[in-house]
DNA sequence: AGTCTGCCTG
DNA sequence: CAGGCAGACT
């Protein structure tokens, strides 16, 4: 049995008034494979999808960026071109419906605008963030100077030190002053975070407790001016550097991100998940366009699947876990237990909003959640996804957490004045920790996750799967619109799969199976689960199997000439809502 | 009356 | 995706 042949076996909670529907074929016994380009030599590189301009909605911005960032880092970085938004070739119907995407806000600008990170995120000062980083080059390099003199002055006696002393203390320095100077500086400071535990603020303290001892014994006022010295270097350096950033947390926090990003030599090759959803040979793969016949029944050029009989592939081995039975609630917190300020400023500076949570995206509209810094938002959740372009990925698996932002409050020479963390703690939302009046991109996501088991879910379901969302009866309407636009989506490619199986030839409902390589598959993957970071249930398969193949009756017997013809379309589908996973109900899931 | 839903529109 | 509207339902 070809395992890409997701039959119609009936889910005894879904299907059972269904089961006339439901194919007699047995369910393959292999689990359902993604589409990828090695099982379909015939696939073609479909353009990327037509929402990609979104990602560089602001060209002058990514222009000026690209040249600041140039000079910083001595790199060539080409503005990343407009990828053409060339329709898809077969949802025509929906493009125009998908150029309108982003005219819209996501939320409602009353409830939401007070807790929502403004979309002026987007368009903070991206000169910030070279600076930032040029500052605390500029702030290390005058810290190892300082250093060195010490260790200058200490070196005559230094002869009978054990290890840890000066030499092990200077090594990490030095060598983070290197790295500093290269392409690579903040994942630099990362690797050292472990070995040298004293950077920054750790130098003041060690060598208040150890530098005496290597001193000549006429120099303490020097030694003692120059320690107060580097004592203020530090903590000025760290506070200014701390303030630049949290005093714009979001925006700079984007661009900072986004700044790593931008070392991609090639501006295509973004690590933004929509480039790789570009990239996903199941997201952009030309399916033909089949239908998924019994055996013994010719095949035309039709639509929607590809045969049963069709060549086998090889099965690549599964991309995408199962989050939804494997995830936990949540994920672990790496709290490290040597965090320094470097680590702190290091994950600042590399990791931007748009790396840790919702709502870093601006919440302009629905494809604005493909805009690659805030797409990468829901990456986190990908249990091993190297992204070896993103440089500051490398050196944490997570983004901030709340155990990062504790470790700052514990950075002895970080002053955090006028509040500032409080200031950063509350434009960072973390919504596993804050009830959330108004409704983020995150939400919206996971509703759209959610759409693939229950189409009709109710507002007390709803309530229980958003328990960090603070509903109201704006929050509750908002939510449930969403999924009656969803739903509007999910019949929309219905109907239009099952006309154009009609067009194609297609006599019996039967042969209507929805396949994981199929053209609507697809369709409906990339907008639900666009990143493609989510596997799709087998049973929204089925459900769309089943979905496809009553509209296609209905086309067939001409029921569609009444007004209502899809109303009991509508009501077959709203009783096979499945049981959304427990891991939904966490407020945290699926970042 | 309030809620839910679908349709149309921007 | 959100607004607005109308129809159905409780």
């Amino acid at each position: 049995m070809d395992p890409n042949s997701i039959l119609l076996s009936p889910q005894p909670q879904i299907c059972s008034h269904l089961a006339e529907a439901c194919m007699e074929g047995e369910r393959s016994s292999s689990p359902p494979e993604l589409g990828r380009d090695s099982q379909f030599p015939w696939s073609q590189v479909a353009s990327c999808s037509p929402s990609d301009p979104e990602w560089f909605g602001d060209e002058h911005i990514q222009a000026k960026r690209a040249r600041v960032e140039t000079i910083v880092r001595g790199m060539c970085l080409s503005p990343n071109p407009l990828v053409p938004g060339s329709a898809q070739a077969g949802d025509s119907p929906r493009c125009p419906e998908k150029a309108r995407e982003r005219k819209r806000k996501q939320s409602l600008p009353t409830q939401q605008g007070p807790l929502m990170p403004p979309p002026a995120w987007d368009q903070g000062n991206r000169k910030g963030g070279p600076r930032v980083r040029e500052q605390l080059h500029l702030l290390k390099q005058q810290l190892s100077h300082l250093q060195e003199h010490i260790l200058q002055a200490a070196k005559p006696r230094d002869t009978a030190q054990g290890p840890g002393g000066c030499g092990t203390r200077k090594g990490p320095l030095s060598a983070k002053q290197g790295n500093g100077c290269g392409p690579r500086p903040w994942a630099a400071d990362g690797d050292h975070q472990q070995g040298s535990s004293k950077d920054l603020s750790g130098a003041e303290k060690h060598q208040e407790s150890e530098d005496p001892r290597f001193l000549p014994s006429g120099a303490p006022d020097s030694l003692e001016i120059l320690r107060k010295e580097l004592t203020r270097a530090v903590s000025r350096a760290v506070d200014s550097v701390l303030q630049k950033v949290l005093l714009d947390p979001p925006g700079r926090l984007t661009h900072l991100g986004r700044s790593f990003q931008g070392q991609v030599p090639e501006g295509r090759s973004e690590p933004s998940p929509v480039g790789e959803a570009c990239e996903d040979p199941l997201a952009l793969a030309a399916l033909p366009r089949r239908v998924q016949l019994q055996a013994g029944v010719p095949v035309g050029n039709l639509s929607l699947a590809k045969p049963l009989d069709s060549p086998r592939y090889p099965i690549p081995p599964r991309m995408i876990p199962k989050r939804c039975q494997d995830l936990p609630a949540n994920c672990p917190l790496t709290a490290p237990s040597h965090i320094q300020e470097n680590q702190i400023l290091s994950e600042l500076l590399g990791y931007g909003c748009n790396k840790g949570h919702w709502s870093s995206s601006p919440p302009q509209d629905s494809s604005s959640q493909r805009h690659p810094s805030s797409e990468p938002t829901l990456r986190p959740w990908r249990t091993t996804k190297p992204q070896p372009l993103v440089l500051s990925q490398q050196q944490c698996p997570l983004p901030f957490t709340s155990a990062h932002l504790e470790s700052l409050r514990l950075l002895p020479s970080v002053k955090m004045e006028q509040g500032g963390l409080h200031a950063i703690t509350e434009a960072l939302p973390f919504s596993s920790v804050h009830i959330q009046e108004g409704l983020n991109p995150g939400h919206l996501k996971k509703a759209k996750l959610m759409f693939f088991f229950a189409r009709y879910p109710s507002s007390n379901l709803l309530k229980a799967y958003f328990p960090d969302v603070q509903f109201n009866r704006c929050i509750t309407s908002q939510m449930i619109k969403w999924f009656s636009n969803f739903r509007e989506f999910y019949y929309i490619q219905m109907e239009k799969s099952a006309r154009q199986a009609i067009s194609d030839g297609v006599t019996n409902s039967k042969m209507l199976v929805v396949l994981r390589n199929s053209e609507l598959f697809r369709a409906l993957n990339m907008h639900y689960n666009k990143g493609n970071d989510f596997e799709v249930p087998d049973c929204f398969l089925e459900i769309a199997s089943l979905t496809l193949q009553e509209f296609f009756r209905a086309v067939s017997a001409g029921r569609d000439s009444d007004p209502s013809w899809k109303k009991p379309i509508y009501k077959i589908i709203s009783k096979l809502d499945s049981d959304i996973p427990e891991i939904f109900k966490s407020s945290s899931y699926p970042q």
